[in-house]
DNA sequence: ATTTTACGTCAGTGTTGTTGACATTCCAAG
DNA sequence: CTTGGAATGTCAACAACACTGACGTAAAAT
């Protein structure tokens, strides 16, 4: 791959192949931080990060179904099946049938959910508060940027639906 | 970003429960996003994001040790020990005892490896490259701070310590 | 000589992803 | 109205990859 960062002088100095594989490798580890937290806490519970995504997108969009849930998670509906049925059993997640589609399942927190939820968004909101806070509000506003070029289009266009009107 | 840090004195707005949630969200999509092209490509050689971390931490420090590895990637032995091997058989990398202590392995990759490993971040690469061009210079340095911030400080010392000096 | 370190391996388990098969429900064409 | 196909969700079996625990070998450190 050519480095045209040479190309350009001075002003594309960061996207040389050495910066972009810093880049890279400061991904790798952050994440790691990001989901060690809650990683942490479920496992006192037995679950995984499946069973979090599942527990964190129902939070945010009560009442969303299944097939809704597939698209959000990337995932197969049977694999998504394993997790909610976990939950639906262990009575976290309530699996109501569609009053006007009765295959639909709408899916919603139980109390014992909401907790869980609040257990792990407020370890990994207080990750993301401390590095917030700890590099200001301008780059905030880069790393956000960053991270939707980062997405795919489809996954970018769903995410930014949601900042704007919920 | 709607509210931004300067309205109406609340020169912490960026840090509301919302606000870190839609980081959240996006550390999530991006994350998957920064892994979709690997992914792909691995799924060619019926390979997983274990030997991509493998074949790219063995590229970024030649003749590492198993060790050392393990401390980088933050498994068990025996998980890293099962994709080593198979790499090792398929002629990716090499192995070779120690001249010093011939207890420890030192890990190089193959020509077949480095062919890998270029052909996985080239296109993590392109992906980094058009996010950062997308964004300039200094959303990408914000987007730095944040994720060092975001990681274990055990990583942090270590992905600082590469930063300067290799 | 004994202990510790580095590495490899075998066995067993759990989470999470996959495909394949199947039941239910809706809807539209005949 | 019936029927066939599409959509939604469930169950079963399997693969990848993480984990723990136990054991063995070799070499370095004490």
């Amino acid at each position: 791959m050519a480095q045209d960062a040479r190309s350009g002088g001075e002003a594309l100095l960061f996207l040389t192949d050495e910066q972009l594989r810093k880049g890279i490798e400061a991904m790798f580890f952050a994440y790691r931080g990001f989901t060690a937290d809650p990683d942490r806490i479920l496992n006192n519970y037995s679950y995984g990060r499946a069973h979090h995504r599942a527990v964190h997108f129902i939070h945010r969009s009560p009442g969303t179904t299944v097939n809704n849930l597939l698209g959000i998670l990337g995932v197969t509906k049977q694999s998504l099946n394993r997790v909610l049925r976990t939950l639906i059993e262990d009575g976290l997640v309530e699996s109501r049938v569609g009053t006007r589609d009765k295959r639909e399942r709408h899916l919603y927190l139980t109390e014992a959910g909401i907790a869980l939820e609040r257990e792990l968004s407020d370890a990994q909101r207080k990750r993301m508060r401390d590095a917030y806070r700890a590099v200001g509000p301008d780059a905030v506003a880069g790393f956000r940027k960053v991270l939707e070029a980062m997405m795919e289009p489809e996954y970018r266009r769903y995410f930014k639906s949601l900042k704007e009107g919920e």
